[in-house]
RNA sequence: UGAGGAGGCCAGGUGGCCGCCGGUCCGCCGUAGCCAUGGCGAGAGCCAUGGCGAAGGCGGGCGGGAGGAAAGUCCGGGCUCCGCAGGGCAGGGUGCCGGGUAAUCCCCGGUGGGGGCGACCCCGAGGACAGUGCCACAGAAAACAUACCGCCCGCCGAAGCGGCGGCGCAAGCCGCUGCGAAGGCGGGUAAGGGUGAAAUGGUGAGGUAAGAGCUCACCGCGGGCCGGGCGACCGGCCUGGCACGGCAAACCCCACCCGGAGCAAGACCGAAUAGGAGGGCGACGGCCCCGCCGUUUUCCGGCGGGACCGGAAGGGCGGCCCGCCCGGGGCCCUCGGGUACAGGUCGCUGGAGGCGCGCGGUAACGCGCGUCCUAGAGAAAUGGCCGUCACGCGGCGGUUCGCCGCCGCGCACAGAACCCGGCUUACGGCCUCCUCGGACA
């Protein structure tokens, strides 16, 4: 790693994702939990700089389609909020009831107090809520 | 304008910001390696510097990225691996005819049957004299014969009605006799009633005591012949007076078809045909030869080797049996840990492919030419947010009754997982043609 990774901000490379089903055995078996409505939290640590976040949604979560738009607000969920998420931990979340008729908003709404309230949230991420991009040209 | 029938099309558009997947190109870094120069060394070679630079990492540019059903996994194929002398049985599937196709339970066109006023639609549509079985309830009777009500005939019966004769003034009585309700007995009948999903051909006429294919006409059915059609089948004529119900989506029979598993197929790479534990089964036999040993020889026994004959257990022929093959040394089964296995790479997307035109065919479809390249993930990409324009609904306001403006809500079913062809199911909208009816002109 001569040139510097200048990792973009709100990017969600493969690297950052768990990826096999040891990794996610490990976090679930080992990692902290966290319940809300829809979802359970597990995080563990393990140190360093990397920072690694999977998403899984199971048969209860609906359908195909409904898996797959609840797994997509939540990789948005964690582009937007990674000072949720501090480096050197691994976090699963895991869907357990179809969050129906969810938006980007309400899950940021449902999740990012609770992750604040166990782990301490650090730097100041933007708010829930429609928030513009950062970036205005 | 209402109700309905058939067919086709679309699956919101667009802009900004932030992302994801894979492709390609470029730049930077750079491991192995290669090259050049120099140094050291007897040499193999080593070291230094520079250049190129597989893989890999980072960044950037360009263009691509869900469906009509991607779904259910219900059929049919391709592909992959395993198996494959042959025969039989079992099992499964299909079931009018002809065609299409890689193939089908699919599609097209017919035939037959059924529904609808109609446009049109629907059909698991071989065989019930090969056999077995079933036909609940109701009904007299449900399959080989019969008869509940009813109808008709005869006889008995005798309330009643009548005739003749006698007696009597009369009421009436007596005798003979005719009809004869109810009821009983015997017989005829299957028209009618009633039951049922289904009732012994239907309608009409003749006929009769009443009736009946008893007779006749037409229809239906069976048989035969002739004609048409590749065929399912259709038409005509003759004939039989009709015997023989339904269920095969009950078993079954007949004809035809069918090996098994599936991309977690399968291949390669990684300590890599590494290798651990437990259990089960076993049988070898005959005969001959050679060597050694017990014991010096024969016999006998043991061990080792060899030739021939037979062949058990077991295994294979992926349901079973016959049969066949393997089977002289082990065979079979089960289980488990490890960095260890849902690790990596391939399979993996260009194909019975899409579109257009022409030709053949009623059509399904086929042939030819041209043209296009159009997702390839793997805890699983194809998105998120905001704006805007369409579209629909509701509310409010305006209106020149054509609509217009503002606000709010909604915008279906649903997510590729090896690939195709079908079927089925879910679901929002648009268009065209047709049928029946209404209104206006």
């Amino acid at each position: 790693m001569i040139v510097p990774p200048g990792e973009r901000p709100q990017g969600f490379p493969a690297n950052e994702r768990l990826r096999t089903d040891r990794e996610f055995r490990d976090v679930v078996r080992k990692g902290e939990r966290l319940h809300t409505a829809h979802y359970t939290v597990y995080r563990d640590s393990l140190g360093g700089e990397k920072r690694q976040v999977g998403i899984s949604a199971g048969k209860r979560a609906g359908g195909a389609v409904a898996r797959n738009r609840a797994k997509r607000l939540l990789r948005e969920f964690y582009r937007l909020h990674k000072g949720a998420f501090p480096k050197g931990t691994r976090t699963a979340i895991v869907v357990r009831k179809p969050p129906e008729g969810a938006v980007l908003s309400s899950v940021c709404a449902e999740l990012l107090p609770a992750l604040r309230r166990r782990w301490g949230g650090s730097e100041g991420n933007a708010p829930c809520g429609p928030d513009i991009s950062s970036s205005a040209s």
